[in-house]
RNA sequence: GGGCGCAUAACUCAGUUGGUUCAGAGUGGCUGCCUUACAAGCAGCAAGUCGGAGGUUCGAGUCCUUCUGUGCCCA
């Protein structure tokens, strides 16, 4: 069969997806075989394939891949994550763009039904585009956070919580998103620092008097002020602290409080507190007892609180534009100055944030910490690469308690209820319950009255951050809930779990301590921490920029082996990857390389009558040092494998490819031109191909695949998917170095050409200086020939006679001289020895020193030194070489 | 302000417990090749005071101290 020029990618890929998955390749039930498993990091269900899941799925396809040839159970479990604010935002959005109506119009159910419809249609793309990425996930087991069985373990978990007393609803300051008019947990806001102005403001003594000037950011925020603050180290105003000051414009009485809290060099000392709008402010509100007075709606609008009625209504940002206006003429601004500070912004919404005071749940996490922590310390759980560990290790030792509600619709609602009659936030009861009629027992058993009905209840409106059903993924997706001794335990811990280290806090760190409280064991038994993926310019990939590649566009364009290759080669563990097309491309070409390989071994013609006595000999040299050769790559593979080291292994492997099986080994035993090849020699090849291509397809399945089926018949069932990894044994050293030792003398030669413009396919007389190292080495079978072949010689002769019009260069310990008929430049010649020589008498002198040193001599291991003094006897060999040369010109 | 990294060729990065002719790879550059698998290719070459300074050691790109530059996380 004819083959062409170049590899194809798109009809190969989608064959051999289909072939897998029809085979029943990815799917893994549990067996008496060793099980190797990882969970996905569910994108969102709204998700499109960016680079950052290809590089991530990759990675965790290599691992899968790489198990499952290892002859283990390899199972890997896809997902989708329901995402709330984000799904909940794209789901607005398209009722109204589509159906025309608004949320606030909508009842709860009815909103939830056109979400799940949304989510039929459009939730999910993601995993079909994981299939074109090569993901062998076992797709029978495809999970959603918001499937019915995850849904209860999600409200089972908070029960459970509850009852544990590790949950509790109370009143904190939270982080408020006056957009999406929900609260957020810390993680979720962004902090930048921004240009902002700091206002100076007068406010007046009760007994008129100066009084004191503050410095805010905020001045809208002054008719929620409580009290001014200074340090009480601050001798400007030791005389101030207990006075009174007026609110400007209004004319409220504040108190003057002396608080450590206090920076004496920011702005002027002196602090406004407005404990409704300021977390510090807040604490030391607490401290000082002093009322709340909150002036800031939901929508973060100045609320009716605001007793300055020109801004109420306005958005928080207007009524601070308006509020220099008002405060001009009332005489009460001093200044503005501007200054630099940090601002948080919501992550979903970018909307800056309002710290705000209210009634949430929360997660208390002093107790899950504890042994979340210990187990990575421990190295219970294994961080790669190991540094994470102190960014995780400060977050923990740091733990603030878990803020969990969310007010959307779009989640798990939290399973609490109370007493309608106690009206909104008022309640004193709280009755937290796997269902309504639950929730209603327990009301009448605690408020003793057995009148109570459905309708007196009412249950909470929010629902769980994402982030409190994800934590649950590992334990979920196997059903570890309902069936804690089912699957799960055969599962469970996964092997290791892949993901961007900007989710450590998110999600690693919480499904850590998930696994410790809800299975009391970890979830997983190693961390792989993918970087980021950047551009060239070191940019975060990002739509905004534009600067993100088509995910889809660059499967297309190099092939799905090639995208992987181009996103492993690059790609060390933690590390941020600097993208660039030009890495797909070598991804690309190592395919194009792998193709013309095959189409030149299928194009032999074989001899089964024996060859002449050269070509054996230098065949059978060719493929024993191939094989050592490749020992020596499956060692260090299997040892990059066991430490994630998976970029290496991936160079490893191409290196060995592109250099040795291809620029060597094919060169020399691919037969003349027209010659066929002995049969010896051809299966030999086939064989080591074969193997090549198991070992290559963790990382680039498809070519791999395509290749295996292409050397050789196989029978139905005999894929590369399933076969088993070549496994690494002990290698011939010594034949690999002489093989180095012909390819250095075979580049030598090339060089001798190069530089005298020798076409490479003229014929060359080589004599090569009688020596006993040169006697050992040409003693190798198939040596001779060897060289002859790939330095393209007519002769090669020890003598210890030096040609005339030869130019020489020097392996090893070896001299070599390449007869040309041109006049030697004896000038250039003796100067070239000369400089050669001077190195070579530095490179002893060096050595010299460190042996003559004693200290160097008894303290160093043994084989350390010995190789010194190999090192001196070869350097001494190459001087006598050269001085001998130069005596001679 | 607290913490964690990084600095190696023009660029992007490897370099494992300190020890081989160990200073590497890819890209880029230069020279020469449409050679009978592959120009998405082949052959060859050049290029670095391993950020500066000090220290430990027989021996430091690798360990320690410090300085400089730079990135990130938390507040």
């Amino acid at each position: 069969m004819e083959l062409s020029a170049r590899y194809t990618p798109s009809e190969i890929e989608e064959r051999w997806y289909a072939h897998w998955e029809n085979r029943g390749y990815f799917r893994s039930v549990p067996d008496e075989r060793e099980p190797f498993s990882i969970v996905i990091p569910p994108p969102n269900v709204t998700g499109m394939l960016h680079m950052g899941h290809m590089l991530n799925n990759t990675i965790q396809d290599i691992l899968i891949r790489k198990a499952r040839l290892d002859g283990k159970n390899a199972c890997w479990v896809p997902g989708t994550d329901h995402a709330s604010i984000a799904t909940e935002a794209k789901v607005v959005h398209w009722l109204r763009e589509e159906k025309k109506l608004r949320k606030a119009d909508l009842t709860r159910e009815q909103f939830m039904q056109y979400a799940y419809q949304w989510k039929d249609k459009y939730g999910g793309i993601i995993l079909h585009q994981l299939r074109k990425l090569g993901a062998s996930c076992d797709w029978d087991r495809t999970a959603f956070t918001m499937d019915k069985s995850y849904y209860s373990d999600v409200i089972r978990v908070f029960i459970d919580l509850y009852k544990k007393d590790k949950l509790y609803r109370g009143l904190r300051m939270v982080n408020w998103d006056p957009e999406a008019k929900t609260v957020l947990s810390n993680e979720e806001v962004i902090y930048h620092e921004e240009n902002a102005q700091l206002y100076h403001l007068q406010y007046k003594g009760v007994d008129g008097s100066a009084g004191v000037t503050i410095a805010t950011q905020r001045p809208e925020t002054i008719f929620a002020d409580v009290a001014i603050a200074v340090n009480p180290k601050d001798p400007r105003y030791k005389n101030l602290v207990g006075k009174q000051v007026l609110i400007p414009l209004i004319d409220r009485a504040i108190p003057v409080i002396a608080d450590d809290y206090v920076d004496i060099e920011f702005g002027t000392g002196a602090l406004k507190i407005t404990p409704a709008h300021d977390p510090n402010d807040y604490e030391v509100g607490q401290r000082h007892n002093l009322e709340v007075i909150d002036t800031i709606a939901n929508d973060g609008k100045i609320s009716e609180k605001c007793t300055f009625l020109p801004i109420v209504g306005l958005d928080r940002f207007e009524a601070r534009k308006q509020m220099k206006g008002f405060l001009e003429e009332s005489g009460s601004l001093v200044k503005i100055e501007d200054y630099k500070t940090n601002i948080g912004r919501s992550e979903r919404t970018n909307s800056v944030v309002e710290p705000k005071l209210s009634l949430q749940w929360f997660v208390k996490m002093t107790d899950l910490g504890a042994p979340a922590l210990k187990a990575v310390i421990e190295e219970e759980v294994k961080f790669y690469p190991p540094n994470f560990q102190n960014l995780y290790r400060n977050w923990m030792e740091n733990l603030r308690d878990w803020c969990i509600s969310r007010q959307l619709w779009w989640g798990q609602q939290i399973p609490a209820w109370y007493l309608k009659s106690e009206g909104l936030s008022q309640e004193t009861h709280v009755f937290v319950a796997e269902s309504a009629e639950e929730a209603l027992l327990k009301a009448q058993e605690a408020t003793g009255n057995k009148q109570l009905t459905l309708k007196d209840l009412r249950q909470d409106e929010d629902v769980l951050d994402t982030w409190a059903s994800s934590w649950l993924w590992p334990i979920s997706v196997f059903d570890g809930f309902n069936k804690p001794d089912g699957e799960v335990s055969y599962y469970y811990p996964t092997n290791v779990l892949v993901t961007g280290w900007d989710i450590i806090f998110f999600w690693v760190a919480r499904m850590i301590m998930a696994g410790y409280e809800f299975r009391g064991e970890k979830p997983f038994k190693a961390v792989y921490f993918t970087g980021m993926v950047r551009d060239k310019q070191r940019r975060k990939m990002s739509k905004s920029l534009g600067n993100s590649p088509d995910a889809l566009q660059l499967l297309e364009d190099f092939g799905a082996d090639g995208v992987r290759y181009g996103l492993m080669s690059s790609a060390a563990a933690g590390g941020d990857i600097l993208f660039d097309d030009k890495l797909c491309e070598n991804g690309r070409n190592l395919c194009n390389k792998l193709w013309n390989a095959l189409r030149l071994v299928k194009g032999w013609q074989v001899t089964e009558v024996a060859e002449n006595e050269e070509i054996i000999k230098k065949n059978a040299l060719a493929v024993r040092w191939l094989n050592e050769k490749f020992q020596q790559v499956l060692l260090q593979l299997e040892s990059d494998f066991e430490q994630f080291r998976l970029s290496e292994a991936l160079l490893g492997l191409y290196t060995f490819i592109w250099d040795d099986f291809c620029a060597w080994y094919l060169e020399m035993v691919k037969p003349g031109y027209e010659q066929p090849i002995d049969r010896e020699t051809y299966e030999a090849t086939l064989d080591m191909y074969s193997k090549i291509m198991v070992a290559l397809h963790p990382f680039m399945p498809f070519v791999t695949e395509e290749i295996w089926h292409q050397l050789r018949a196989r029978t139905e069932g005999d894929d590369v998917c399933v076969q088993r990894y070549p496994k690494a044994v002990a290698y011939n050293n010594a034949l690999i170095t002489k093989v180095e030792s012909a390819k250095s003398i075979i580049t030598g030669i090339r060089d001798v050409r190069n530089q005298n413009q020798v076409k490479p396919r003229d014929p060359l007389a080589i004599t090569v200086q009688d020596s006993e190292s040169a006697r050992a080495l040409f003693a190798q079978v198939g040596f001779r020939e060897m060289l002859m072949k790939m330095a393209v010689l007519e002769s090669l002769e020890l003598s210890s006679e030096e040609p005339a019009n030869a130019k020489s260069f020097i392996s090893g310990t070896d001299k070599f001289y390449v007869a040309l008929n041109l006049t030697i430049d004896v000038a250039a010649e003796r100067k070239k020895l000369a400089d050669e020589l001077e190195y070579q008498r530095g490179f002893i002198r060096s050595i010299e020193g460190k042996l003559s040193n004693e200290r160097f001599v008894s303290s160093a291991p043994a084989p350390v030194v010995e190789n010194e003094r190999k090192k001196l006897a070869d350097g001494l060999a190459r001087v006598q070489i050269l001085e001998e040369s130069l005596s001679k010109l």
